[in-house]
DNA sequence: CTGAAAGCGCTTACAG
DNA sequence: CTGAAAGCGCTTACAG
């Protein structure tokens, strides 16, 4: 009576069936299906006239198991910031037409997740800001073909990046809040130090330097934590010398910091300026009306993508795509 | 020269080393890997010892090729949607512990993530909020072990599924809202159909009924495109006999109506209530403080993953997990 | 309890 | 241009 759970693959259809139905070997129906040279049009005709009748799809773990699974890994910091999604839409764009398809993993540790994929034959990873596994790089793109996304720091050819310029983003921001009239601008930045957090650092040092802003940087290092974020904000709204415009280095730590001065009764930008980093959508709702840094999630991802095909295809070289940020003002930091 | 490009899995460590290390049979070592029975205390000591030494690690697709790949393939409806972050949590707190892997697929066509996800050998799906693919419930489930969030049609022992109880959920919003002494309350609901929509909308209905509040049932229904959302929002707000009140599907489209709301200049909850569901991290902030339904996405996700590697480890008859929804008030619909 | 052999569905040299 | 055979790293009956 339990017909229900079908015995594995049952009725697969294989490579070996399309071969069959073709009247052709099993070799040349994998040829045809990796567009490999020294097919016949006749043949290849034949076989995918078999493919589409038979409904004949690649199984992957089989292909992996001596040439590539088509599959690429994707990982990410964090889910809860809007701003991966827009790294995943240029992914699947650059993907829609390829055999490829990226899978993303889910996990709490970014080490065991890399190993993960590892084992289940990802032919390439990209990784987006990877903090936790900085240190192992090398030994990651020596096993997998490797795209990082938020990385400044090269290694020989061993793997690709994809920025925005993260320096002149941060510089953007102080010389807009500058234009605005703000004067003590503070940053928000994150305690875990990671090459694009160190760049958007130097980038409002220098440009508040250049500024004659110097005695005013102020640089508050903090957890992604909610509580955390929200302690600092709140002590840092409540000293003394209360800056008048607040630079943070992304648009939920922002999002958060415009909730808080909204608790302590501020308005915004009157009392305090905020500014965030990314654009996401969250930006242009008008209870939040934030300005903030576009790097273009979806150009990182498309670039990203297409990066890793071509190191999985062969390039060896490494390339280093880098997108100019742009200032998106809005009500958060005007001058009223 | 470019030695950096190592063939395809150089080195890496086999089931055969293992076995040649341990001085056993590749057969015991593969039965120690499944804790599979008939391996006596002192064989498999010899193994585990030997897999650490070499540090070996099970290829997936290898072990997909007869038995399973330990991988569990999940599909979102909508990467931005900030509720789903709580249901990855809880999966990968049910699989924390286990040889298990939970990858999420990327696409905008999710028919076609499902083969893709078959493809690659997924040992069972887990689906969320299956419109797209609501028709072909049946023939997934007969290829792949599955389990459902957010769906209440269950056919025969098919599936699972994991759901809260949506038709209280929207009653529970219907009652909060009339005890603070709104009346018109409308509701923003979803233009594609699901079991999902259906029962929250038949809840809204029945609670206005049984209200008295019959001859006030609006219900708009809307794609989830920001565009959309705010020209329906705007255009019932301006309407000459505007709701007090509006009960959205999902958090995140009471946070546009609340941006729509502040652009027209309504004050909330003096002009117009806002409530949501699914109790996202954004309700708390102070620019939304956003009345909403807790479904517990975290515990929907835990029980999903806990159903499904019961449905792969064999068991075939159906099971339903329901949660009991619960309201969370803020000042969104708080009486002034 | 333990192991030799076949096989999962592909790709990859290698002959013809 | 085409195909027979070996093999990827495992698991699965099947013997012993």
């Amino acid at each position: 009576m339990s017909e229900i759970k079908a015995p594995k693959r049952a009725g697969r259809v294989t490579i070996r069936d399309v071969a069959q139905d073709a009247g052709v070997s099993v070799a040349a129906v994998s040829k045809v299906l990796r567009n490999a040279y020294g097919v016949s049009d006749s043949l290849r005709e034949k076989v995918l006239l078999s493919m589409g009748k038979l409904n004949y799809r690649p199984l992957a773990s089989a292909r992996g198991l001596r040439g590539r699974t088509y599959t690429l890994g994707l990982l990410l910091p964090d889910l809860r910031n809007p701003f991966f999604a827009d790294i995943f839409d240029g992914v699947n764009s650059a993907l829609a037409r390829t055999q490829y398809q990226a899978m993303q993993g889910i996990s709490v540790h970014a080490n065991e997740l890399v190993d993960a994929m590892i084992d289940r034959q990802m032919d390439g990873l990209i990784l987006i800001g990877p903090n936790e596994v900085a240190s192992r790089l090398s030994d990651i793109a020596n096993r997998v073909p490797l795209v990082l996304i938020g990385h400044h720091e090269p290694v020989d050819n061993l793997f690709d990046t994809v920025n925005n310029d993260d320096q002149l983003g941060a510089r953007l921001v102080v010389r807009h809040l500058h234009a605005q009239g703000h004067r003590r601008i503070a940053m928000m930045s994150l305690a875990k130090a990671s090459t694009v957090i160190t760049q958007r650092e130097l980038g409002y040092r220098l440009e508040m330097m250049e500024q004659g802003l110097g005695t005013a940087i102020n640089i508050i290092r903090c957890s992604q934590v909610l509580r955390d974020v929200q302690v600092a904000v709140r002590k840092l709204l409540e000293s003394p010398h209360r800056p008048d415009a607040l630079f943070c280095w992304t648009d939920l730590i922002a999002i958060e910091a415009i909730s808080v001065a909204t608790e302590l009764g501020l308005s915004i930008p009157q009392d305090i300026a905020v500014v965030g980093y990314d654009n996401t959508m969250y930006c242009d709702l008008a209870q939040n009306r934030l300005t903030s840094v576009d790097q273009s999630g979806e150009l990182l991802g498309l670039q990203a993508a297409r990066l890793l095909i071509e190191r999985i295809e062969g390039r060896t070289e490494a390339e280093h795509f880098v997108v100019t940020p742009r200032i998106v003002a809005r009500a958060s930091s005007r001058r009223p």
